[in-house]
DNA sequence: TGCTATCTTGTGAACGTTCACATACCCGAA
DNA sequence: TTCGGGTATGTGAACGTTCACAAGATAGCA
């Protein structure tokens, strides 16, 4: 049954005795279908083993029951060709698939430019040959406002994924905000008093939001502002470790580093490993990211964990109901985690 | 200009004063197109920002222009749910998608389940619904023979990823034998005689070939089979820990440890540290896998690397050749690479 | 009973390509 | 000059769906 090839709507029609547009009613759950036909349409498409040709509903209806996931090249491929790889990808294709499967749709991925020359023109000729049912813009993309109104435009609803301006467009997000607070509460809790923030750059929106947070939970405790320090070392281990290396070395050194990314933090745990300073005991330090290496470092990282596949997830099923008619349009916050490992402790009273 | 929507090859061709099928030729890079005409409809289709229309091309002609690639339900839907991260799909991508890119195809990811049952039929239906032009088979759907047979049968050319074995499909692989022998003698290069292989599951074909390298590489070198223990721990942290923890506790203990994949490599760095064994001097650590964490593990692991990306772009490039007419099929082996860092080294007398 | 209003079903056209075939063109050889 | 044979171009049909609309069936109400 299933092995003969190419069961079309017209096969099943014909077993069952009705018109294709019947059978298309049932396929696509439409109204105006008699429930006893209903049944024996679908039993006959079960018994066949028939499957909707995805290019001939694109061609007939205009869904393609694609979505397109959208990444910045020369980051995602500077990842891999340094060997780095791409948590993010992975992720947003664990989210992204297994939404799309539950639906019955498909998620392609493209990397295209940042440039703002090339970025629309790309877009523009991947929507010219997959005509996508949706659009999935990350960062940095997702900032680009251009891209995201010329979408609109063409009638492509699009998902923007780590931002939180909008409201004409579905907007996923975390607060990062927020996020930077409680890391900096968890170090609070844990007897910390200064401490310092390692930012990574200021081109992403995130990271600025990050050292607010920071700045404002130290604030909330009644702290000066000299307690917490914001150091700017672009995401990179080598910058990372090279600042480190002379702010931990002085006398009035912070006790709790948080650092942007994951990479950032391995520098800090290398320099304090340099320097014999024990980690949580006189150093405690605490990642935004969570990617699955940290899990081996020595000592394991306390890190916040983005929701990623979940955010994708998410903006996966808003576009996906948007595509089927009703209004998914809107803004969705999604909840991180503090996870605790052993980078950070009670702190223990210098000697 | 691009900015309108909708292009179509009628469009093209109404604007050069041809008919739509030269058009399709010069798209095609068909022949019979007198070298003039090819020139003002390249012209037009620049200036109008024409794109093709997969799906009517698929509905036209046959072709797609989409690749398939085909995972591990289970196994994928674990590490991710483990927080673990698929490195593997990571690589798959990387490899997958700049390949497709270049050639104008598109790649799509799938999981089908392993069940002997299922995955005939879910791979049916993603066919049914896609349409691919090539299908790639990952381990360990790559070793499924009836899978690969009702490909063929069906007229769809398939790709199998990590095995060396047949000669009617496209095989992909790289010598994991030689891979191990590699390893072994790395170590004995240091100094290192006595060495054991922590094996993941005898189900991998590739495990096992590793074994057979282990032992050969060995027995090569002149050494009593007893110089070389193997053990099995599934691949997993705690198994291998466990089974190490015994292993290096004894008084003839191995002073080199060959791990199948990096999370059982892990567990030697762990058990080392535990048992205050330094790595290298007491102890040389090797692994399989080479994911982007290794980096960042104290010390760094030297590790054999798998060309997964490339792999899959071999796979990819093949699929397409074949479904433009070209007969690529073929056995292909792929150079593996040693990374040494710092968890080898040249071996220090005990004291 | 007859006549709408609604539910149910069917029909031709359309989507944008490529395929198979037909036709027109060109050049050289008989 | 005429014919053959490749080269260049165009035409109708087909791919498998859905859409827009038409038509038949059924129910509701006077």
């Amino acid at each position: 049954m299933a092995d003969k090839a190419k069961v079309t709507i017209e096969d099943v029609a014909r077993a069952v005795g009705v018109s294709r547009q019947t059978v298309s009613r049932v396929i696509n759950k439409g109204p105006n279908v008699k429930e006893s036909v209903r049944e024996k349409v679908e039993e006959a498409i079960a018994r066949l083993g028939y499957i909707p040709n995805l290019s001939a509903r694109r061609m007939g209806g205009g869904r393609s029951f694609l979505i397109l996931a959208v990444n910045d090249r020369q980051r995602t491929l500077e990842n891999w060709q340094a060997g780095r790889g791409n948590d993010w990808v992975d992720q947003m294709l664990y989210g992204g698939m297994t939404e799309c499967e539950k639906e019955g749709y498909h998620l392609v991925f493209e990397l295209i430019d940042t440039d703002p020359q090339l970025a629309p023109v790309q877009l523009s000729n991947s929507i010219a040959s997959l005509r996508p049912d949706g659009i999935i813009l990350t960062p940095p993309h997702s900032d680009n406002e251009e891209l995201a109104r010329m979408l609109t435009n063409r009638g492509i609803p699009c998902a923007r994924v780590g931002r939180s301006a909008g409201t004409d467009y579905v907007d996923v997000f975390m607060d990062e905000n927020a996020a930077a607070a409680e890391a900096v509460r968890h170090l609070l809790r844990q007897g910390h008093s200064k401490m310092a923030f390692l930012a990574g750059s200021p081109e992403y929106g995130s990271s600025q939001k990050r050292v607010e947070g920071f700045r404002k939970a130290l604030q909330e405790a009644g702290l000066e502002v000299e307690a917490g320090v914001v150091a700017k070392a672009n995401f990179q281990f080598d910058t990372a470790a090279e600042l480190l290396l002379e702010m931990l070395d002085a006398p009035d050194r912070p006790t709790g580093i948080i650092a942007d990314n994951d990479e950032m933090a391995f520098a800090a745990l290398h320099v304090a490993d340099k320097l014999s300073l024990n980690v949580p005991d006189d150093l405690a330090i605490i990642s935004f990211e969570d990617t699955p290496g940290v899990r081996f470092s020595v000592p394991p990282l306390t890190a916040i964990r983005q929701p990623t596949s979940e955010m994708i997830a998410r903006a996966c099923a808003c576009l996906i109901d948007i595509s089927r008619g009703k209004d998914a349009v809107g803004s969705y916050e999604l909840p991180f985690r503090l996870i605790e490992r052993a980078t950070t402790g009670p702190r223990q009273p210098a000697l």
